[in-house]
Order: C-alpha cells, then sequence, then structure tokens
DNA sequence: GCCAACGTTGGC
DNA sequence: GCCAACGTTGGC
C-alpha cells in the first residue's frame, strides 16, 4: 500500500463538495500533465490513502485523507468537446488522461500549514515531493514515514 | 498582482 | 534536436 498527496483548489473543489458527494465519493478527472498522468494511471492501487491538499488559497495545506477506491480509467473529460479540459488528441479508442476514484476518509482536526511542513524540511520530511523547490505536480508520492510523521503533527 | 519554475509548442 | 516563446501553477 502505498500514499500520495493531491492537490485541489478549495474553489474548484472542497473537501466539503467531497463530503456531501454520494458515497463521499468522486472521480478526480481533469488532470493533464504526463506524471501525474502516469502515477494515476499505473501506480495508485486501491486501498492506497492520500492526503487532500489545499493549493492557491489563504492557508495552503493539507485538509483531509482519502483513499483510492477506484483505479485508473480513461478520463470522459477529455472527450468532451464542451469541458474545459477537452483535448482533441485524446480518443475514446487511444485516451491520452487517466483518473482515479477517491473516497472522503476523513477530514484532520486541523489544517496542516504548508509552512508548517516546511518547517521540517530539513529532518522528517526531507526530500518529500511535495517541498520541492519548483514543484507543480497535482499528484506527488508520499512515503510511509511522511505520511505518519504528518499525522503526528495533527 | 507579481514572479519563479516548469511544461509544452513549434519554427528552424 | 535545439531553444525561444508562451502558458500554467502556485506561493507569497
Amino acid at each position: 500500500m502505498r500514499y500520495w498527496l493531491m492537490k485541489t483548489e478549495p474553489t474548484t473543489f472542497s473537501v466539503e463538495d467531497l463530503a456531501a458527494a454520494p458515497r463521499r465519493t468522486t472521480g478526480w478527472d481533469g488532470v493533464r500533465n504526463y506524471q501525474a498522468r502516469n502515477m494515476l494511471r499505473d501506480q495508485m492501487k486501491r486501498g492506497d490513502e492520500a492526503f487532500l491538499y489545499y493549493s492557491s488559497t489563504e492557508v495552503p495545506g493539507i485538509v483531509a485523507t482519502m483513499r483510492v477506491v477506484r483505479e485508473g480509467y480513461p478520463d470522459p473529460t477529455a472527450f468532451d468537446r464542451k469541458d474545459h479540459h477537452y483535448d482533441p488528441d485524446s480518443r475514446r479508442d487511444d485516451p491520452r488522461w487517466f483518473m482515479i476514484d477517491v473516497q472522503l476518509k476523513r477530514r484532520l482536526k486541523r489544517v496542516i500549514p504548508l509552512s508548517e511542513l516546511r518547517a521540517h524540511a530539513g529532518r522528517e520530511l526531507r526530500g518529500m515531493a511535495l517541498l520541492r523547490p519548483g514543484n507543480r505536480l497535482s499528484v506527488t508520492p508520499v512515503s510511509e514515514q511522511e505520511w505518519q510523521f504528518i499525522l503526528a503533527l495533527e
């Protein structure tokens, strides 16, 4: 079993939206980056857990944990001409973009801010993908040690 | 709103 | 295959 971190902008999709969704589950569609695509398609497995992370907000940070409930499958928004994430180069018989389904496990008792994660970048969270300079990936791996350490901060 | 860090695109 | 231009991300 592996651990991940998935970014969302709360104005686009929030933990409240996820909590209100049927079975507290949502399809994580719209990812249009090859590195992230590869993780969604090939590496994220049923039962893996993921942090829900808020970006582009007053206090960026981790707000919840989620569980992977469906493994990679073609992202239909890429086929939809009217969708913001439409990609004419992705075809149904040769899909380019993939998505997974995630279920809310639980909200954290408090937001763990990015600034607090950074404060541990020199030791426990050294090498954490999220903290690497210039990181922009919307999906990043989290090691088991990082996962446990961050939950202990809670 | 600024801007650094990337990824992508396309001319050559 | 190189690289400049451009678009996007996301912290601050």
